[in-house]
This record gives C-alpha cells, sequence and structure tokens, in this order.
DNA sequence: ATCATTTATCGTAATATTACGATTGATATG
DNA sequence: CATATCAATCGTAATATTACGATAAATGAT
C-alpha cells in the first residue's frame, strides 16, 4: 500500500530541528542577535541587557555554546563570547537553502 | 554605565523564537517537508511516513497550526493538510532577512 | 441503523525547559 | 593575603513537551 513509511528522521531534518531549538526562545535570539551586531565580542554586558537573572542568562549561553552556536573565550576575569562562524555558516545554508527557495502554490484543498 | 537594559524582548525576537519553536522537532520538519514537497494536500498519509503514533502526529499538527504554519480542511472523512503561505511567507522572509545577510567576521577575542 | 475509518482529544507518565537564588571557582585588585 | 568581581554550577520549583494507548466524534459505506 502506502510507499514509505520512514524509519526515522533525516539528518536534515534532525539538524534543522536543533538549530530551530537553539533559537527557539526569545532569550537566546536576543543573545543571537547581539553578538551579531556587535564587531567585537561580548561578555556579561549580556546579562545587563536582558530582562533575566544572571544564571538564567548562563543557561541559554550554554545552550548555545552546545548547539555550537557561540563559542566563549576567558578574557581576565570575563568570558567573551562571540558568533561560532563555520557553524552559523553551516546554520544560515541550511536554512537558507531550506527557507528561500521554497514556493508554495495555493493548493488544491487549503 | 551600561546603556541599555531592555525591559522586554522584541517583538522580531518574540516572533522568531515563535516560528523556531514551531519548527524545533524533527517530526514537525518532517510534516514541513511532507507539505513543501507535494504539489497538493496530504492528509493522514502524515502518520504513515512518521514514526510516531497518530495521536502524537496529531499533537505535532495541532502545534505547526497554533503556529499559523499550516492549515486543515476537511476532505470526508479525512483531513486536508497544507502550508498556510502568507505565513509562511512571513517566516521565510523573517527567517531570510536573518539568516542571509548576516556577515560575520571573525573577531579580535574568538 | 450498523459498522469501519479517520482524526482529535483525554488521561497519564516520563522527561525537558525555564527560572531563580545561593554557592563555587577563577581572576583581578587592594 | 584579603576582597571584589565575573561567570558557571547546584539545588529546586514550576511548567512544558513528548509520547502513548484509549476513547470520542464525525463521516462514509453497507
Amino acid at each position: 500500500m502506502g510507499a514509505s513509511k520512514i524509519i526515522d528522521y533525516t539528518e536534515e531534518q534532525i539538524l534543522v530541528a536543533k538549530y530551530a531549538k537553539a533559537l527557539s526562545h526569545p532569550a537566546r535570539m536576543a543573545i543571537m542577535q547581539l553578538l551579531l551586531s556587535k564587531h567585537s565580542c561580548i561578555c556579561g554586558d549580556i546579562v545587563d541587557e536582558l530582562p533575566i537573572s544572571q544564571s538564567t542568562v548562563s543557561q541559554h549561553l550554554k545552550e548555545l555554546k552546545e548547539a555550537g552556536l557561540i563559542r566563549g573565550q576567558i578574557d581576565g576575569v570575563s568570558i567573551c563570547y562571540c558568533i561560532n562562524e563555520p557553524e552559523w555558516s553551516k546554520l544560515t545554508e541550511l536554512l537558507g537553502h531550506f527557507f528561500e527557495k521554497r514556493h508554495v502554490k495555493t493548493n488544491s484543498c487549503c
């Protein structure tokens, strides 16, 4: 009968979902925008910019780091965060590819 | 001292986070890809395609519907789902804008 | 009217997320 | 060395997510 009952999700689906999840909270979006907007890196200023506590910001930073989207480097007593350029390129390419070229025509049923 | 302690997240941050969250699970990515790939709508075939139960698929469909990304229309005993074109355009525009033009140069600290 | 099919919803359990304050560990400065 | 500062981690609580089976509601077929 049905052609293809999939066994599992594709690598692409898993990867895009991972990136999407990393960006699925306003605080993490705000952090990424901050890091993208500054030409130099930011440290604990992030905490000052966000409307949440230091520990919560740290948690969000950890998630972004684990997703590979940002990196941190010790700079004296502070830590300097910035975009992880190679991974960010991968993300933009993937999402760009996914969200740009799709042209949906109005379908018959909806 | 610090210039701008933000009161709350921006509309854009909240909106992109919302879309990202909708796409933050492989099952929902798979559903979106299915709907994007078919030129006509899909119904309960989605259930057959995914490696999860019918009730779980229905839950994911509900989330995508609540995010505004898909629509469903009754078609006899089945329900036909498809991309919600206007909202999808908004998403692609937003994400396209966000992920395309950003050019990150290697920063000083990381 | 009865039965089968399709999809949504309910109930529930396991796990993850989000947030905070308190604490710890590291580095700088007095 | 003592103290202040910065950021991560711990402990904890509240809430959300994910998944399933069972059930319900709606439609189509017999």
